[in-house]
RNA sequence: ACGUCAGUGGCUCAAUUGGCAGAGCAGCGGUCUCCAAAACCGCAGGUUGGGGGUUCGAGUCCCUCCUGACGUG
């Protein structure tokens, strides 16, 4: 069997979930989430992860999966969705990948250098530094040990200048060595879709999904998962949807407020998605102008993917 | 009708004594090799309600008209 993988991207609320599944139904398969955030349990409503039905309709990887406190990054995303493709293709089934984290998809695909495990301990350092001394210290650490890397950075952006440092830490070679001279060879094709709506109707989408969020008990969703014991500081919280939450049930802002804020912060949001989508040439663009064009774009997939 | 106040980018507002019309938000574009729904960067947008006047120079002062809010009749 030709190993080649579906891959579904675009922006939040373009349809992703609806047409992974319809897809995985008609291909008896198993869907492979690349979300950063549907990862987590317990963010459901936040996150609009799969309906509880259509998780055991379809078995999805990478959905709830971790607890909210548990690291996790693309790199082992990278590894384990490989693993999971390869037991897809040794089952005869078509390994569907849906999902909106650009970072993810291209890791996926394409492979990130893979170095050896964080260093919490070290992170912690860097990030004590930054609280004292502030961006322009951690940048200036690396214009010493990496000039090359930090040229190509700003000190504002310190996840950046951090990353660089640590990866120096760690190895003691600059960053842009990894970044160059990474290459990976898995024997896999992976065909890429991606759901293109107008700018208007997607903000549409969101705007009423966000409505619907809020009817369907998001507040309640953050008071829970309080309620279960974690702080609002884990990455799973730094959150489109949930930090707004956060900071209207620790007064900061109203109700309203957090609700235009999660409207316009989804659409922020949407628009860098598209930014790292568009600069890929090697996906098929589907265009769409209704709910009702999911269905024709399952069609096309299929047409497409067969046809290759 | 008279009086008072206001009118500046799509929205909310800045702009010493008259001295280069600015900011936030919204919008748009971009960056991105393990916290990525993260973290960053950039761009555009104005005949300052219209018209006239004073002045080297007007968002700012004067006149007039328009619009809106409030007050009095």
């Amino acid at each position: 069997m030709e190993r080649k993988v579906i891959v579904i991207v675009g922006p939040t609320c373009s349809g992703k979930t609806r047409i992974g599944i319809s897809l995985a139904e008609k291909l008896r398969t198993e869907i492979i989430s690349a979300d950063s955030r549907q990862v987590y349990k317990y963010l459901n409503i936040g996150t609009a992860s799969p309906a509880a039905e259509e998780l055991t309709k379809i078995k999805h990887h990478f959905i709830n999966f971790l607890e909210p406190d548990e690291d996790y990054n693309v790199s082992r995303f990278e590894i384990d969705a490989l693993k999971i493709i390869d037991e897809l293709f040794e089952k005869e089934k078509i390994p569907l990948v849906v999902g909106g984290s650009g970072l993810y998809v291209k890791a996926l695909i394409d492979g990130i250098f893979n170095l050896v495990d964080v260093d919490e301990e070290y992170r912690a350092e860097l990030k004590r530094k930054r609280e004292s001394f502030g961006n322009q210290y951690l940048y200036e650490e690396l214009v010493r040990i990496d000039p090359e890397s930090a040229s190509k950075m700003l000190p504002q952006n310190w996840k950046r200048v951090m990353r660089a440092l640590e990866v120096f830490y760690i190895t003691g070679e600059p960053i842009w060595k990894f970044q160059k001279s990474y290459k990976r060879n898995v024997d896999c094709k992976f065909i890429q879709f991606g759901l293109k709506w107008e700018r208007e109707k997607l903000y549409r989408n969101i705007e009423r999904r966000v409505d619907e969020m809020m009817t369907n008990g998001l507040v309640n969703e953050v008071k829970n998962i309080f309620a279960k014991g974690y702080t609002k500081n884990l990455n799973a919280l730094n959150t489109v949807g949930y930090k707004e939450i956060i900071s209207y049930l620790e007064s900061e802002i109203t109700l309203e407020r957090a609700v235009e804020l999660i409207k316009r912060n989804t659409r922020r949001f949407a628009k860098r998605q598209l930014t790292w989508f568009r600069k890929d040439e090697r996906i098929i663009w589907l265009p769409i102008e209704s709910e009702f064009d999911i269905d024709n774009a399952v069609t096309s997939i299929l047409k497409e993917y067969y046809r290759n």
